[in-house]
DNA sequence: CTGAAAGCGCTTACAG
DNA sequence: CTGAAAGCGCTTACAG
């Protein structure tokens, strides 16, 4: 692959004259820039972007360590953030951690080996030694969706607090009484918050969340079969299931549908994080919808604020609850409920970004 | 952050020796290193992959440019191309082109421009002058899923042309004979092969294909949900629409919706990828399953060959239907039909990945 | 406006 | 077994 000296060679410059060019120095006579414009033509030259890295010592790209990449909710988290770090003028490397807190450790050591410029992540747990390092070391951090507690770290979340509530009073508004939930791991925020939150809602209608309807997942599908098949075999079964995750939601069908029991006749369901299949599933069914998009743009925008040298500042956002039918009430149509705009409204493909910056040589510096 | 120096001094060695101790090479005494390992875990030294990388010319990194992250079965791919490459030693980044060909070039330029060892791309187009240079320039490449005609690159994918049949013969069975295909775009390979697969079954039948039964869509659920209207506004509609992705059923079952049909006594619906969320759909969908684990993972076994100096193989492995509901046969169970092991019996998780290798300092040469 | 030179953090022949 | 040195491909003060 041609380097930057065959190109100063072809042009007949020095390769200081050719870097300069590259990058928009002003100082280049209009006469060096236009024959180094033709070399770079000529040979194809595209810069080294490892070596620019090393010289620079900033990579312009971004790390987002997820915790599920079948995770549809952290599918979007992602394409969003990718889509306002590309409009900012960085890459994002992604790194799956498949709720594994080993995994995730890995990821985070490669990220930082690469020396990326800043990091994303929505931990799988309580908070790794690792994790912890790599927070002290200072490499611009931002937490999304899930954090790390104790740790001076800016988080960007949604709090679904209010739409649990809402959706307690739903539930209750149609005679339910006894109602379970399939919880993610304690380790994690989310984990934790949802079954307080659903928690602190049945009091306030004076309904116990005795131990027995508290079923511990994973956030993955198969915990909220088995979460759901133990319900299930109480001698006395919860009327609703409310999984803290999609993905627990569509263990939970299986479970029910294996059963051959009927949702929402004998079983309501509900889950936290919507999804575009909710609408057509059989029934359609309820759920809590963040705001996912504006999640992952706002936490890269922190991120970005770090980086760059200004202050970055934490986000929570509000969720809301999107009534379906999977509870029991006839709702003839799509009836979106209580507050907030709509993340499903939120169109499924966002507006197209900007158009790449045309000269094959610039530097994205924004 | 500490550098190779700062160890070495710590060690009160040279970089060299620090940097064959971190590399595993033989001649170093046991005492050196002892001592560098001990200065290493001191100072916390990590070593800076973007300095390796110039100084030996590779990453240990390959790129993926996949079509579309929201679409499961590209996140299925993406999901499975990370373990393989992980297993291999290899970290991977991915692009999402959006169904965009500027995008695609975006991505596979980035990816070009950090010098990646190699790359995995399934194409959104015919083929852009980039992405024709990037062949021409020699990176090692391999297509996966799409592939662009009269390029020597290799190609993992999987052939549906018997599963297409199978279905069809299965809709005939019922006493469809207005059929109607969601296709993709021309320029995609996919989007061609699929209308001809189902073109050639019809024919077998004896079945026209009439080109009014062929909705052009882009792979996205938009297009899937125009296309369907269109069909549905026609003066005699077809009784069955074939679309040929997920994310176009999506769309298609939206507008069923919106008229307030069902399927499938108004409409039949089928589509190709096959997803977990099918089986809960109302009513379940009928569709093909591509074996999407294990095309990832002979993608990357492709790429590597080609990387490592091996000769890389084409690789095409059966898809296969899956019968449900939503073509009008009653399926009480689940049925899998006719041929090949079932992409959807593959587990959702995997086998766990091998542990990483625990010297902190040791490249993974593998 | 331009170029020679130093240096980013590594690896690796080469000598000893 | 070990170290001094060159060099990977860039960028950027410094001098002119």
């Amino acid at each position: 692959m041609a380097s930057i000296k065959d190109v100063a060679a072809e042009a007949g410059v020095s390769v200081a004259t050719v870097s300069r060019v590259l990058n928009d120095h002003p100082s280049v006579s209009a006469d060096a820039r236009t024959r180094v414009l033709a070399a770079v033509k000529a040979l194809g030259y595209r810069p080294n972007a490892v070596a620019r890295s090393l010289r620079t010592d900033q990579t312009r790209t971004l790390g987002l360590v997820i915790s599920d990449v079948l995770n549809p909710y952290f599918t979007h988290l992602a394409r969003s953030v990718e889509e306002q770090a590309r409009a900012l003028g960085y890459s994002v490397i992604i790194g799956n951690a498949d709720e594994r807190p080993d995994l995730q450790d890995h990821h985070v050591r490669t990220l930082l080996d690469r020396r990326i410029d800043g990091l994303l992540v929505s931990p799988t747990d309580g908070g790794s030694p690792l994790m912890l390092d790599a927070v002290r070391s200072g490499t611009p951090m931002v937490f999304v969706d899930r954090w790390i507690p104790g740790v001076d770290v800016p988080v960007v979340r949604s709090d679904g607090q209010a739409a649990v509530h809402d959706l307690v009073t739903h539930l209750h508004g149609l005679g339910h009484r006894r109602l379970a939930i399939i919880a993610g791991p304690a380790t994690t925020t989310t984990g934790q918050e949802r079954v307080e939150a659903f928690r602190r809602a049945l009091g306030a209608y004076g309904l116990p969340l005795p131990d027995a309807c508290i079923g511990q997942g994973d956030f993955q599908a198969e915990s909220g079969r088995r979460a759901t098949e133990r319900f299930l075999d109480l001698a006395e079964p919860p009327e609703v299931v409310f999984a803290a995750d999609n993905l627990m939601a569509l263990g939970a069908l299986d479970a029910i549908r294996a059963r051959g029991l009927r949702v929402p006749d004998d079983i309501a369901l509900a889950a936290f994080d919507d999804i575009p299949w909710f609408v057509h599933t059989d029934p359609p069914i309820t759920a809590i919808a963040q705001p996912t998009g504006e999640l992952g743009r706002a936490a890269v925008r922190a991120l970005v604020d770090r980086i760059e040298g200004r202050p970055p500042a934490s986000v929570t956002l509000p969720a809301r609850l999107v009534v379906r039918r999977s509870c029991g009430e006839p709702a003839p149509r799509e009836r979106v409920a209580f507050r907030e705009p709509s993340a499903l409204q939120e169109p499924l493909r966002e507006p197209p970004a900007p158009r790449e910056p045309s000269p094959v040589m610039n530097r994205s510096q924004s």
